[in-house]
DNA sequence: CGTCAGATTGATATTCATCAAGATCGGTGG
DNA sequence: CCACCGATCTTGATGAATATCAATCTGACG
């Protein structure tokens, strides 16, 4: 396990890659967020990060690994409803909501770190744009949240599990995880399943129509798109919702 | 139409109700609320608010009526993937995405107010409590989205429809349009389909299924819900992502 | 080698979208 | 007042898409 000074800079070099996507940040706000208090923790497979029905005081931010949003159904079907990428401040919500309404768990190796509310407040109160900084990372997950109910509601699960995958690539792109549009993806496809709200057997033969299309590959836990362009124009993936342009906010 | 002195304080009471459903606002914060400059319209069924791709310098509050959050698909279908009802300061995301990846149509008759974005960031500066509470709202747009996630993936037709009712039902109610569970929504099957990511025939099909359940009545524009506790346990509703708990934020 | 999780496959039943045809309703103009 | 019209709702029939069930296969690992 990394000592803690390494988490530490991981984390607050994480979070502040993740807001130079979006916008300039000052030497005052990264003082700020280097400043953060933080407790880390790492989680296994299937562990819950934020638990639902608790009332968390703390934030937390994924620093390596893949995390989901997680809502059971009292049927005993999942839904994932996102997928979060090391950087995302998954859990920033929960400052507000006060009481969570589903949980988040890893669906890999998870590291993570805990931010305490009264800090995240006390930034809110100190410094009004890194706040809307912050803001904007959740509003962000809302574009990414519409562009979901869009591919579930009415795209076909071929252009589905394609539009995931751009999405992804592009996401860990941005925090420099997927270079040449190639990344690591440990999930199973019973995961995937209740990603794309697909049976477990669906996901196999789209998966499988998919690798025929010849513009993804997947093998082992490696996502490769061969052509983001072709595969982009197939699915009608449109980055936009993902807000990745630098600009004043 | 209204004249101008009345839409203006409309608007201001029904973001202020919007708000207080969630937290106390104190009258330095009512104070900057009821003096927000803003702009009125008026908009027919059909019409956008906000159009995708554009640039906007304001953001959308609803007065009256109901409008949808609209993904078109290039396949030509299309996916609302949000409900708005009076109160709800629609477009505030606009502030900090800048680039709209979708429009707001009205699915009704429509008033809205258009409040200019400096304002806005006006008051991210001078009053960072309020600040968190109009973030709050953005983030209670996420937890529904969230919800609508689950739904569409997962749950079936009937309790998808159901689920929605509910939740339309406890939200108008907040905000004093839902007496006694009965309310009015002037919308039609094909755009209920695009909400719920369905045919146009099996709308109306599910709709006959819950009539038959007698839990609910739809006759004309206007839905009762005869036992809201019954229909929340057949459909697997908790309002608590809605998070309409007065407490400090 | 045996075990186990995960991936794959085939068969079957169900659900759902689509197509096409009426029925209903509200409003309009003669 | 009535005939007509368009929008919406309703219904039945059909085929395609998808979930489910039940094996079987594969690869990693002790």
């Amino acid at each position: 396990m990394n000592d803690l000074r390494d988490d530490r800079a991981i984390a607050v070099e994480a979070l502040i890659r993740y807001l130079e996507c979006r916008d300039q940040v000052s030497a005052y706000e990264r003082n700020l967020l280097a400043n953060l208090s933080m407790r880390f923790k790492a989680f296994g497979k299937g562990e819950e990060l934020v638990v639902e029905h608790s009332r968390p005081n703390e934030s937390c931010l994924v620093l390596s690994g893949f995390t989901g949003r997680e809502v059971m159904l009292k049927d005993g079907t999942r839904q994932i409803t996102a997928v979060h990428i090391p950087g995302d401040f998954v859990d920033l919500h929960a400052l507000l909501l006060k009481l969570m309404d589903h949980s988040v768990v890893a669906l890999t190796e998870v590291h993570a770190a805990y931010v305490p509310h009264q800090e995240l407040v006390r930034i809110s109160e100190a410094a009004p744009h890194l706040s809307r900084l912050l803001w904007l990372s959740t509003v962000v997950d809302g574009a990414i949240q519409r562009a979901w109910i869009a591919c579930i509601g009415r795209r076909k699960p071929l252009h589905h599990l394609g539009h995931l995958i751009c999405e992804l690539s592009v996401r860990l792109n941005a925090v420099g995880l997927a270079p040449r549009h190639s990344f690591d993806f440990p999930v199973t496809q019973a995961q995937l399943a209740d990603v794309l709200g697909m049976s477990l057997v669906q996901v196999n033969r789209t998966l499988q129509a998919l690798r025929r299309t010849g513009l993804v590959s997947w093998k082992a836990s490696t996502v490769t798109i061969h052509d983001f362009a072709a595969l982009a124009e197939l699915c009608d993936f449109d980055p936009i919702y993902l807000n990745l342009i630098n600009e004043p906010r």
